[in-house]
DNA sequence: GCTTGACATGCAACCGATTGCATTACATCC
DNA sequence: GGATGTAATGCAATCGGTTGCATGTCAAGC
């Protein structure tokens, strides 16, 4: 191996190696090692030698050599579907931090929605952390379950049976957000659809249809995928085509997008239509403020990472699912159906 | 080593390694590992036959283990100052995908604007990356310039002399906003200033004042610390209370917070009082829309990764400072300056 | 028929740590 | 004073690959 050509250290000093602290300081590179990661085994004043040569040469344990020889590098992976969507950053914030404080570095993997992208994440990642966390997988359940054979994983809003997961319940929330578009006189209501294979979607979904139901009220879906503010707001267009006179939607981004799309058509938000989001990552900021379905994803993150800790020490191989809870957030988008539209 | 007891291969099957794919194909392990690296070496039947037996037992070469004889190991690292800044997921996005592209993956760490934290990061991230971005960095230069010494580093919003750096040159769009404000009527107006260690935030200043001395407008500063939409807000009151006719925010959040105070108390935007924005993240999310600097922060997160990609290759070690420029994107928060209200 | 060289493969050292098992030195106890 | 125990340290194997150099094989060239 030429060092001093290749990419490693080619930069002014290369880096010392226990060897050479151990020559200087006139011990083994056994005590060198020792001195880093078991000083109770060494005597004070050895640790105390072997410290300040090390100091002195500027010398760091070579976490990749270690890794090697323990099997532990202390590299977790967090894969998300969208960076960019404003569900994930508290998110990834609230991970990161809690593998922060376990001494833990964090990779991040963007999927941008596509299972073979994740998978190719996953590939990379797999042989260099000692644990996962997927977020919004959209990788089929057998994939899953083969890397979850290989190393301790935990899903976020994925319900995989024998594997550690944590679901964000947006079901209750949702269901109060019927109740509530009920409660204004709303008869006829829009979802408006996120992506068919997300587990989220599906549960959202079918909790406006149940709880609908139970109320009878009448609900149509709209799709908005994928979704982002543009679906969004092209799904106005369809939405107020359609009659109703309130609309669920996916999430807050959709929501948003709609809101957008609305206010395009002269369609005023709640006087004559009401909208009403999901997760309450956008908080306060939309215009009307939104109702949402909050839903506490930062909390996801780090409960995540917990988990994947107490996986990766051994602990609580039983099985896990997590349930977070969510509730309504009522704010300014929404307001009692207009007389003259009302349907039925 | 208990490989069985520790953390590394608990999980069901431990990981076939290079000798037993040997073993299995009657090769030795040197043709396994060149089977993978360069296979032109081998004669295609070889090559077939160990690969053939690889996959059926599933072997992939060990990172961990290649890094530490190579040197290479395919890691970046990549650290912001607040991942939930809507500044930052487009950059990260576009900073993940070109790496994705070069095969590489990527650490990602959030110092929460924290000096201390960014520092312990970046001890932990350095001994196994092969390279570092720093996207506005709050570290000392010094610190920086150790660094930078070890590993390609590209630092983002952050200009220090000798190390490759990528700057959003907003001056330019900052002018321009100025010049709208003038055209529009206004003499008066605030700067909502972010972070006292920013870069963005001292060009941004500058850029402001110088252009304001030029066209003769009075220019007060009022802080948002930290930048975020809720210190935003609570820079409406004493905003008003200097009776500026317009505001340019230090960006986008700062602006969309000081719309909603603005709202707050009752004061009409853009009617009577105009609002510019900066870095053009939040797009035409914001009510009223929202007038802002537009900075192409995605491409500065490819362009920075493509750059340490190049250093890490041994190439252009010169002195690089590339500058992505800005321009003024005018929406519907600004307005002509209201009449009864002009200052001086 | 023997040299020559290209090609394919193996040997063994090496990357930089960790760690089970000696070994050594010294204090303690009978 | 010798057996015994304990604390501090060293030896050497090991983790799982990569790679410079040596070796062996075979065909072409003279």
């Amino acid at each position: 191996m030429k060092r001093d050509s290749d990419g490693r250290e080619r930069r002014l000093e290369i880096a010392p190696t226990i060897s050479q602290v151990a020559k200087v300081s006139g011990v083994s590179r056994a005590t060198v090692s020792r001195a880093f990661t078991r000083p109770e085994m060494l005597s004070e004043g050895t640790v105390r030698r072997v410290k300040a040569v090390a100091d002195k040469l500027g010398y760091v344990p070579n976490q990749v050599a270690r890794a090697l020889s323990t099997g532990r590098h202390g590299n977790v992976a967090l894969i998300v579907s969208d960076v960019a969507n404003p569900f994930f950053p508290p998110l990834i914030r609230a991970a990161q931090l809690h593998a922060d404080r376990a001494g833990l570095c964090v990779f991040l993997g963007n999927s941008d929605e596509d299972p073979a992208r994740e998978e190719l994440l996953l590939g990379r990642f797999i042989g260099q952390v000692e644990g996962l966390v997927l977020a919004s997988s959209r990788l089929d359940e057998a994939q899953i379950r083969i890397y979850a054979a290989r190393r301790p994983l935990v899903l976020i809003n994925r319900d995989i049976e024998g594997i550690t997961r944590v679901l964000i319940d947006t079901a209750p929330g949702v269901a109060a957000a019927i109740a509530h578009l009920a409660e204004l006189g709303h008869r006829h209501i829009a979802y408006v659809s996120g992506p068919t294979t997300s587990w989220s979607n599906q549960q959202r979904r079918n909790a406006v249809r149940k709880e609908a139901a139970k109320r009878g009220l009448k609900v149509i879906a709209i799709p908005a995928r994928p979704p982002s503010y543009d679906t969004g707001r092209l799904a106005a267009v369809p939405i107020v085509a359609s009659g109703v006179t309130a609309a669920i939607a996916f999430d807050d981004l959709v929501a948003q997008g709609l809101l957008a799309g609305l206010a395009a058509l002269d369609v005023d938000v709640p006087r004559s239509f009401s909208v009403v989001g999901c997760d309450d990552v956008l908080g306060e900021t939309t215009y009307p403020q939104l109702t949402t379905v909050s839903a506490r994803c930062a909390d996801a993150g780090d409960v995540a990472v917990g988990l994947l800790l107490s996986q990766m020490n051994g602990g609580a191989s039983g099985e896990i699912r997590h349930k977070l809870n969510s509730h309504l957030v009522v704010r300014a988008s929404t307001g009692p159906a207009p007389a003259k539209r009302k349907s039925r």
